[in-house]
DNA sequence: ATGAAAGCGCTAACAA
DNA sequence: TTGTTAGCGCTTTCAT
């Protein structure tokens, strides 16, 4: 019967139990708002009261909960990955650059897996939209018009990456797989190479190289590229398929590029249980550069893509928005190289 | 000044701008609460009325506020995922179920990258427990007891993964490690290796299954087991250059068990560039039995973990608690088989 | 440098 | 079946 009692059938509606600001204020004997300010911007804050309230916190083991700052600030300092699937070692490099420098930020990854194929993209996109992020990365191009329209109403901050397109929806980092298809013509050709094949993920990247590829060895005079589309992801064993495919299809092929680093690993498996020589009778590159690449045998030439700096900038984007910075390029490209090795 | 407007200094916050489910409720002529339930417990409410209420989200493109409802309800429908290292492929099909089974039930999950030493771990602890997920899936065991008591503290469901303990901190989903290195000793044995070696990363786990192996070796009346242990996360290039180390410091060996796949297809090559004959002269063994085992030349024998099965099993244990239904079970064995093919 | 008031967008608790 | 009220835990705005 301490006090004031007379209040009307209380409504008791006891939150998670946790620890709150308020706690930790009053155990500081402070408000909750100086306490915030502590916490959030020590440098407005007096030498004794910060020490005060660092020592509630310490004390109280206080966390604070980031659902109800993100809501009162709507900065939820959350960013959302959108990978096509997430065993695959293509974008992990960049996810995982892109998750150490927004961590090293404050700032958390969601992932999400859209999957090759653009179907059920819509409700991934309004799961990740209901968690109001302070930025999305795509890896690769958002098509579907539906999709862009629910991402430019929201009017989060979008990286896409891993691609380049006149048209995008907000910001970009990524390489002309164009560019890359017409290089690996080049660099093949220059090489001695003339009766050339590719083996392709159904991905629309990879067919973007491939076709690019087709193209470039046209013009440059070669005969008829042959071509073997595997289904994406790309695995080793696709690979070893796919060159008996161009075996009997096409024999007398001195050259193959495959979309993957694993497929190519597959075709040199494959080619060396069957006796062909790489490089000699047959040259083999690869794409995405993986680590094991320089180490097989032989090793492995292959288009590298720095997927790391893909995912610094990536967060960097989504950062420099978030605080506000201003922005002075929105697109970026990271190019890539072709790494000569023995297997060419 | 102009007009008998007596409302005390209105104070303005306009929020992010976006459609809420005010907004909806309006268009749609009912009460908020009544718009939250058709959305979230369609059952409760008619025909007509959902009907209205989805006319009216439709037609602003509602996009729920997670982080609102979140706060709300003490359920943020968030689960945070730890993993030594996002790039390594071993764990990456754990978090691939993991994510599918909980995207499927409304869940979206946040991905941490703790290392394979454990500094900096407490903060992305608070970092992670700041969001208030409603489970913490960990790959492998959390040791520091720091960290066990922020997690205890925090009161959220944790499911420890890919290893069996006495002392779970509360769910967990794993297999015995010993069990591992035991078991692939009487697998080699029983096919007539009897020089052993293990190439081990220096991770924890790792190390036991290592350890076990020695054991059972040393118990089988074997003699000496070499050893080399290379850094983690492992990689074909530690796999080729422990295979030299190996030949030169114990000529003779029959078998060796590694303790990845990737390092496995290291020792491999680098057996297969010195005319070691593998199976012949060299058993090799791997762990993990990546998608690439099986079509290897020669294909590889490996410890097949269902990583699949620990991601489902570990969401499920997530969703259980989350949804506040009874649970049997904390501890779930999924065990471990081993893949024999023609490496050994 | 510190505090009071208000409210972010939603849902639990209590009516009717 | 639908509505009213009161917060969830924090930060913004405004005042001192």
């Amino acid at each position: 019967m301490n006090d004031e009692d007379n209040t009307p059938a209380r409504r008791t509606r006891r939150g998670s139990g946790a620890v709150t600001l308020h706690d930790v204020a009053r155990l500081a004997g402070v408000a909750p708002i100086t306490a915030s300010r502590a916490l959030n911007t020590p440098g407005q804050v007096s030498k004794a009261l910060l020490e005060k309230v660092n020592d509630a916190v310490a004390r109280t083991g206080y966390v604070p909960n980031r659902m109800a700052g993100g809501l009162a600030s709507a900065r939820s300092r959350l960013v959302a990955a959108l990978v096509p699937t997430i065993s695959g070692p293509v974008f992990m490099e960049t996810v995982r650059s892109l998750n150490e420098a927004l961590a090293a930020q404050g700032y958390q990854l969601m992932l999400g897996q859209s999957g090759y194929a653009d179907s059920r993209e819509d409700a991934l996109l309004d799961a990740i939209i209901s968690r109001r992020p302070d930025g999305i990365v795509l890896t690769g191009i958002m098509h579907s018009p539906e999709g862009r329209k629910r991402l430019l109403a929201a009017g989060i901050p979008v990286v896409e990456t891993w691609d380049l397109t006149p048209t995008p929806i907000d910001m970009l980092v990524g390489f002309s797989h164009v560019d890359v298809g017409r290089a690996v013509v080049d660099f093949l050709y220059a090489r001695g190479r003339r009766r050339l094949a590719v083996i392709a993920g159904d991905d629309e990247r990879s067919k973007r190289r491939q076709q690019a590829f087709q193209a470039a060895a046209h013009a440059a005079g070669l005969g008829e590229v042959a071509v073997v589309i595997v289904p994406a992801p790309t695995t080793l064993k696709s690979g070893r398929s796919a060159l008996l495919q161009l075996l009997q299809t096409s024999p007398g092929l001195d050259a193959v590029f495959c979309s993957s680093d694993l497929l190519a690993l597959g075709v040199m498996t494959e080619a060396q249980w069957r006796g062909i020589k790489v490089p000699e009778q047959l040259a083999v590159l690869g794409f995405g550069d993986l680590e094991f690449a320089a180490d097989l045998q032989p090793a492995l030439t292959s288009v590298r893509i720095d997927g790391m700096a893909i995912g610094r900038q990536a967060a960097q984007f989504i950062v420099d928005r978030a605080e506000g910075r201003p922005v002075d390029t929105r697109v970026v490209d990271v190019g890539f190289s072709i790494v000569p090795r023995d297997s060419t």
